[in-house]
DNA sequence: AATTAATATGCAATGTTGTTGCATTTAAAC
DNA sequence: GTTTAAATGCAACAACATTGCATATTAATT
């Protein structure tokens, strides 16, 4: 199956029409190897890609469980593509996430699950994140 | 010990210098159960303290230790004042944060350490964020 | 294939968060 | 008290993000 179909199955498995906007930006933050911000995405978009749009699509992504945030100490807001099928009510993405303290980006590990922790008297947990700090595979000395 | 003399000694054993400001901000860092974004802490600031001179204030203060960032997913930066005393060489807060989805208060739980994880090859961890979302002891259905 | 209704888009304007440069003031060392 | 390095406050600016509204487009219906 092609990719483009790939995206567009993926919009409709959402409830989210079929538009340009969406699938370049389905596709480029699939293609991405780490998150993304609104901001970094413009450069991977074709050339006229409007700003407002991008960030409405970015929210309603989110909001169907196409993407989904990745946390940061930064002050931005940085997505990565949902690497199984969540839905707007259950997020499945329950791995640790890796920030390389020397070209910034931040992946995904989705080989490694975040751990349980037991919490105080009357705190309940319903999503858990977890973000590494340190050098990436790239960006190993030799 | 006053409070006030407490609050000079954590500059002066930082290194910073005596100011209003400092010690203002410091003050409702300290008294906050939770964490605090720039824009949270002005109102709770004497009036005519001045925007600037605050994130230059809290930046001045994470990178001599005597607050942290807190990591979340939304766009803002929020501090909390390190539960015990770290440099600007060591930080030594490896506990867990709860965000609240309910008041969206952020709270440091000091008494639970972040649990270590197994990384993929060649990838190497020296800090270690946890973010936990749900309801908080306060916004419990009594 | 045309019609329609709900949704997405694009523009202008605006808001929020955070930063930089520079002249002035102030803390603390002498 | 004098000195000096650092902190402050103002103006201007930059990046990120949102809102309202008119227009265009999707996809369902005939």
């Amino acid at each position: 199956m092609p990719a483009t179909d790939r995206l567009s199955q993926s919009l409709t498995r959402h409830g989210l029409r079929q538009t340009a906007v969406r699938r370049a930006v389905l596709q480029v933050l699939a293609e991405s190897p780490y998150a993304l911000s609104g901001g970094e995405m413009e450069p991977l978009l074709p050339p006229d890609t409007d700003r407002i749009t991008l960030y409405r699509t970015l929210k309603s992504f989110e909001e169907s469980g196409l993407i989904h945030r990745v946390i940061d100490t930064s002050d931005v807001v940085r997505y990565a593509a949902c690497s199984i099928e969540c839905s707007a009510d259950a997020h499945f993405d329950n791995h640790v996430h890796f920030k390389c303290t020397n070209c910034l980006h931040i992946y995904c590990l989705n080989q490694v699950t975040i751990p349980a922790v037991t919490l105080p008297a009357k705190f309940e947990a319903l999503t858990r994140d977890y973000l590494l700090g340190g050098v990436c595979r790239e960006c190993q000395p030799a």
